[in-house]
DNA sequence: ACTCTTTAACGAACGTCATTCGTTAATGCG
DNA sequence: CGCATTAACGAATGACGTTCGTTAAAGAGT
């Protein structure tokens, strides 16, 4: 009934949009230079998509959620609860928040710079919640929902702070402090509990 | 040798700025608004600030110093080891990552739109730290440095996190959850020291 | 009191962006 | 073979931070 949509160009945008978010941040790439790198025009974006921000997490979203299936592969692939936490915590802080790619670098500036209309999908957040809680199940089998809701809350809160600190305040504290810090407390909850039973 | 600049001019513009970041925050805020509150012309404000940026961090610095020495006596008058923690928790998090008034709003987004050139006194941050690290030794006397290490640096990340999630996430995620999480995961910590000294 | 110099103050630009508009022409449908 | 739809595009539009050019206030030197 009417002329079609080229998906190639949606994908193309995307690549453009998702290798220039790179190499430059989400407030540093223009629409402009999106288009050009996609070879279209700037307002044919808009056909594709209704705004920057909807640009950004359509290149966040599957980016995500990447990352966090290869690192559940990895957490489930250890044998003690211990290596499992470690490479959770590990993952997710210095592997994604704090990742080198500029991914998170993009939402935190799309989110920061976000204006009214510019809504996202909780799906995304709701999902990688519940794939935490899954893997700290997997690597604490018989801990109590409690305590796997506190540390899901935790690991959640020091992934928004590392993102955070990552992206605005460069190097000003050292990651691996964090990281560090954040795995002794959850040692010291780990270990608690095993006491508390013998 | 020249004409002098008119301090009450600054003070008006800092007024007017830290007036109209609170109830519209850092982005949506303009020069010209601000200039139009503090009575003064749009150009004039580039008299006393270099930056938008500058003039965010002017308001936030003093701003955040007064709620951290608050937050300290608060911290220092209680009387159990545990109630300094769970104050200076709740304080840190809660009164002041968590702000209502919009404070940390200005903040995140002033540091996610900063430019090449706008830089920040990185003075503030570790005057924060040491401050918290001090009510920390305050409440645990006999803690070690290692594990006072540790906790200062996972409330820190703790505050960015919260900071990113109250102004970019709102709502999706109970806040209240994250700060009992991280308290229960305190007084993990907290408990194991004891359990290993007796 | 009278210059001279510095610079606060201001209105008018400038440059950059995201987004929208007006128009053209592909493309599927009856 | 028209007709309606809409992808595609170049040219606006509207905001906004920042800079420019000019004016005049005001301290220093004589």
């Amino acid at each position: 009934m009417a002329r079609q949509k080229n998906e190639q160009i949606r994908t193309a945008i995307m690549e453009a949009a998702q290798q220039l978010f790179m190499e430059k941040g989400y407030i540093a790439t223009t629409i402009s230079s999106i288009a050009r790198a996609a070879g279209t025009s700037q307002s044919n974006v808009y056909v594709y998509f209704s705004s920057k921000f909807e640009i950004a997490f359509a290149v966040f979203d599957p980016w995500l959620r990447a990352r966090v299936a290869e690192l559940e592969k990895r957490v489930m692939a250890q044998e003690t609860p211990e290596e499992s936490l470690r490479s959770l915590i590990d993952g997710l802080l210095h592997g994604i928040a704090a990742d080198r790619s500029g991914q998170t670098l993009t939402l935190v500036q799309a989110l920061a710079t976000a204006k009214p209309g510019d809504e996202y999908n909780p799906e995304l957040l709701i999902w990688t919640m519940s794939r935490i809680h899954h893997m700290i199940g997997g690597a604490l089998p018989s801990s109590d929902p409690t305590e796997r809701n506190a540390l899901t809350h935790s690991l959640m809160l020091a992934f928004d702070g590392i993102a955070l600190r990552q992206n605005l305040r460069r190097g000003e504290i050292e990651d691996g402090l964090s990281v560090d810090a954040l795995y002794m407390m959850v040692q010291a909850l780990v270990e608690r509990r095993s006491q508390a039973r013998s």
